[in-house]
DNA sequence: TAGATACTTGACTATTTTAGTCAGGTTTAT
DNA sequence: ATAAACCTGACTAAAATAGTCAAGTATCTA
């Protein structure tokens, strides 16, 4: 199981541009240079993240992405949920009544599975943007 | 963020054969039906619980695999091991002092995820093949 | 108002990973 | 002898990921 770019990356340009929060809009050529991340990829993130407003978009010369809320009110699940980042442990649908393989009931492992699936989430509802940038306040990158 | 088949029929399988652990050998035959996993594709996987002294083989007509170890000794951590199902989180390698994309040090995010993959081996650590069994003792599937 | 910067959008593609399949074995109980 | 069941390695189709590419539009500054 592992963590894929998009979302990594999502985080990770969301943390950059935290730091500048009320400072000025930070342009997606910066955060590409300092995070070293392709330009084209984090349009198509930031496309995601400003539909579900957890930014604005400045357009223009000096333009660029401002958070659209306190950074401290933007969880991960947020960050993960905008850009479709999920976590699946089961394989059957959840809704459905019908188990792994379209077997009639679910699997002996079923319970186990949304167990995890709930540890994993609560993680990510516990974390947020502000608290990133606290752990990094030290640094310079 | 998902679990892989491979991952997930492992530990399919084993709660399967631990059922029956002390009564006798469970043939990947039976598993494949009663779970709805491809017999080769166990095949695959029990080849790697086997190296990695999980489970026992009985060769021969009436044979198949037990448990190597009590069912309480059998942590997620030990099955995923064995299948090279890894919890992955972070993009650099974890020994270097480099960071993402080659960047020179840690990334803003690398802590993070590090709790993260901690959080989620917890998860494993804690439970045991024994658990998920007495979780469905009143199932009959 | 020309030019540069930077956002916007949608389609396309290469690479990697996953989830198997397939074809041959070998061992052992009956 | 035969059938059940393990054993092994190579191969492959499909899906997901991680991008690239092309053609815009908006806004600031000189
Ligand atoms: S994971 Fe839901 S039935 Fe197997
Ligand atoms: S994840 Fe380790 S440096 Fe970015």
């Amino acid at each position: 199981m592992k963590l894929t770019s998009k979302g990594r990356y999502a985080v990770m340009a969301l943390a950059d541009l935290a730091r500048f929060d009320n400072i000025h809009p930070v342009s997606l050529r910066d955060i590409s240079l300092r995070q070293g991340i392709s330009l084209d990829y984090l349009e198509q993130i930031f496309s995601k993240l400003r539909k579900k407003e957890i930014v604005q978009s400045v357009r223009g010369t000096q333009g660029g992405y401002v958070l659209n809320k306190k950074a401290k009110e933007i969880k991960l699940t947020n960050i993960f949920d905008a850009v479709d980042e999920k976590v699946k442990t089961v394989q059957c649908k959840k809704e459905s009544k019908k188990g792994c393989n379209g077997k009639s009931a679910k699997c002996l492992t079923h319970n186990l599975w949304d167990e995890l699936e709930n540890h994993i989430n609560n993680f990510f509802e516990e974390k947020s943007l502000d608290d990133l940038v606290k752990n990094n306040s030290e640094r310079r990158i």
